[in-house]
DNA sequence: TGCATTTAATGGTAGTACCATTTAGCATAA
DNA sequence: TTATGCTAAATGGTACTACCATTAAATGCA
């Protein structure tokens, strides 16, 4: 509209690509296209960046973005170096964190999103999940049921973020193990800092969960999507009852918020 | 079992951390407990890395971790410096990406949890969506016959993205419209490179959108979600039949996937 | 006023030096 | 021979300096 008189060409805006996002992408690509695999090892960082022309902080400032990102993983001392890594799930977690810190996403719509993601891991591990399955799932049940009765509820946590991981495993579709497990880890944070604070668990956990295997095992998919919802929504509940577990500019339970100054 | 006989105490092993992830936490914690909100600018480099006590090359590393990651924003030039960003729900689709990238995840498993969460989407967003939604998704769809008649086909792809955006964005939960939307990207993308490989289109496109519109207008879910799913089958089943999209090491479509050396 | 120039602040990069860690190799002693 | 300790080399981690490029405010000039 309010163009000037110049000319008609446009010029798209030069950006000056700095040297670690070109090294970046380099990387990557090698990576995309398989000629760096996992467990490779990339050359020593005074070698690379002389390879590739640059200073060695470009290149430690790449490494760290890859590092970051989960792509690479760096040792130090003789035989250390870059490797390729495998790839991790759990890069998810800090992403959807990091969306909570920053107040773009929020408690309602996380447990929402689990909700129905949950019930379709149950309705996928009902129809596939291995005698395998089963068993693990068992055996963490009796695990939860002995920390239950040691008392340790913070331990209990830990059983449940495995329940959760295991059911989604069976489901033998890592994209959605992955997704389930980056919104049960950061609602479980606030489960983790509701018991930790003094809060009353999660009652009748073990007999659920028994109910609810008993139904898996039967593949009896309404039952089990049934039974998970319904536990999903109390522990929901709960969570929205919790003081500390509020809603904006919500506390990061695992670090040490203290809160001092104003 | 096979202790030594020197003691029976434990030690952990200590884990030198560095001192750019310390700064990275310390950052991340004031983002976490809203004292550092989206726009809030922290001090210059020289400044910032004076008051920690650290060299400018490990504060450089720590943001550009965070920049990585989305949480801060690096400006050059004076009135410059790292600002914290809104939160980004483009950080996720990268993640999906060096997923696939690393061999973490297949194409299958891609699209079978699209498939799942996709409709989970449709059905919320039939149940939810607002005129401006109908509206907005009327015009996409007006938009893609034109580029459709223009014969673009890159650009429709580009339309399509747009739809998925524009259906996810009518359920109001901006958790899983980033779900859904990295695994759309990712997906499009081997869209995008078959058709830019010459490849057929997907044929009566238009159509099926105003035809899956129809049915979310009357707040029909079963067979919005029912035609969604047929569409997106056939998209994944095109997919696969092309020699490109194969599975294992599987192309960077956008990238510049030559393969020149064995 | 209005345009051009200068200036200062800031991120981006290169380079050097040194520290800390890790492994391998060698040497010494039991 | 075996075990222990020492030495050396490779490598990532960090600090410091210097300089460049970019940006926007301040200044100067017409």
């Amino acid at each position: 509209m309010a163009e000037d008189s110049t000319s008609v060409v446009r010029f798209e805006p030069i950006q000056t690509r700095r040297a670690f996002e070109e090294i970046c992408q380099r990387i990557r690509e090698q990576v995309a296209e398989g000629r760096l695999k996992p467990g490779d090892k990339l050359p020593a960082e005074r070698d690379l960046a002389q390879q590739l022309g640059v200073g060695r902080n470009a290149l430690r400032e790449a490494l760290r973005s890859l590092e970051i990102a989960g792509i690479v993983r760096l040792r130090k001392g003789v035989k250390g170096g870059a490797f390729i890594r495998e790839g991790d799930g759990g890069r998810m977690n800090q992403v959807v964190q990091d969306m909570f810190s920053l107040g773009s996403i929020t408690v309602d719509e996380l447990t929402e999103a689990r909700l129905h993601i949950q019930e379709l891991v149950v309705r996928l591990a009902c129809a596939r999940a291995a005698d395998a399955d089963f068993d693990a799932l068992a055996a963490n049940i009796d695990g939860t049921e002995e920390v239950t009765r040691s008392g340790d509820f913070l331990k209990r946590v830990e059983c449940s973020r495995e329940f959760y991981a295991l059911l989604a495993a069976a489901t033998g579709n890592d994209v959605l193990s992955m997704m389930v497990a980056s919104l049960t880890e950061i609602l479980m944070k606030f489960v983790y800092a509701r018991v930790a604070a003094g809060g009353h668990p999660q009652p009748r956990l073990v007999e659920k969960r028994r109910d609810f295997l008993a139904a898996l095992r039967a593949r009896d998919a309404d039952t089990a999507s049934r039974l998970m919802k319904s536990h999903l929504e109390s522990v929901h509940r709960l969570l929205k009852e919790t003081p500390a577990g509020g809603r904006k500019a919500g506390p990061q339970p695992a670090g040490r918020a203290r809160r001092a100054s104003a």
